[in-house]
DNA sequence: CAGGAATGGTTGACGGGTCAACAAAAAAGT
DNA sequence: ACTTTTTTGTTGACCCGTCAACCATTCCTG
């Protein structure tokens, strides 16, 4: 299908937009997909389920390294946390050199539910992957990166 | 192509983020940067451009061939087109035929409009695929193809 | 042709993401 | 020491995307 659509009209204006719209329309199935799922195994949004992969893979993190490795926005984080917090999902510990700050950590309950989701999370990512060849799946991340500086070029230009 | 296959630790926790992560990241960038552009260059935002994008590449269109081909929220296409109705920037035709559905077209103005926009929309575009060699492209498309279908394919399974 | 199913479109509600303003604390400059 | 700047986090406002309920119209089927 995607085949036989690649026609001239399509590398001219609208494939133009093929690049964006589809990766648009990939990352809102994956959204809603991912959502989907956390939400029947866990219970849990795909936000919550972001900080709890910052916090299983850095250890005791604060919200302000996860902004900074993840681009999330640090409102979002916040809020996140806060209702984590509620939910008893996360404890956090003050810092004593910095009283602004405090690092995030699981709770029992919180370990408990996050690993609810990854078994599911985990099938999943595998079936996404291995849907790709190894030479698929480099050329994919060398591609984003180039992507991503391709923007950040745009980005320059326009300022100037 | 042997150069770094994906182990097993990526594989594992945090490049099983990578896919989806840098995905969202991506077109999260793509959103803001586009919808910057549209709203300096036009006045425009990212949802009306597409609908312009749309009239243009199919001439008369109805909002419902729209959501076919796009996969856009139909809500979301009646609101837009809703606001391009007001703003004048489009205009609807009846259909004899059938007394729900009306047509899609530009108006003077929406069509002036959507020029003012073009120049800078196709440069960004040029430049985000010219940052990748025509294999680079090729295979992202396919890989993005064999995702979609992988997606389909975890989405059969855990209903069953 | 009557009644149910499917289609086109509108609307309200809700959650998520983004941005800007702000407060508190810490770091840096003088 | 003191002022300024930077960092950390919270909050409110707003827009966008998604979902579900709903109406009107058209299609389909007995």
């Amino acid at each position: 299908m995607s085949a036989d659509q690649v026609t001239d009209a399509e590398i001219d204006i609208p494939l133009q937009q093929m690049v964006t719209f589809r990766l648009s329309r990939i990352h809102a199935k994956l959204n809603a997909q991912a959502a989907r799922i956390l939400k029947e195994t866990a219970g849990i949004s795909l936000s919550q389920w972001r900080i709890f992969v910052m916090i299983e893979t850095h250890g005791k993190i604060t919200p302000a390294q996860i902004v900074k490795r993840t681009d999330f926005d640090k409102g979002q984080v916040s809020r996140t946390v806060k209702g984590m917090l509620n939910e008893g999902l996360i404890a956090v510990e003050g810092n004593e050199s910095d009283q602004r700050s405090h690092t995030l950590e699981f709770t029992k309950k919180g370990f408990a539910v996050f690993q609810l989701a990854r078994p599911a999370m985990r099938a999943r990512q595998s079936v996404l992957l291995g849907s790709l060849t190894a030479n698929e799946r480099q050329v994919m991340f060398t591609a984003m990166d180039k992507l991503e500086l391709a923007m950040e070029r745009i980005e320059d230009e326009s300022q100037s």
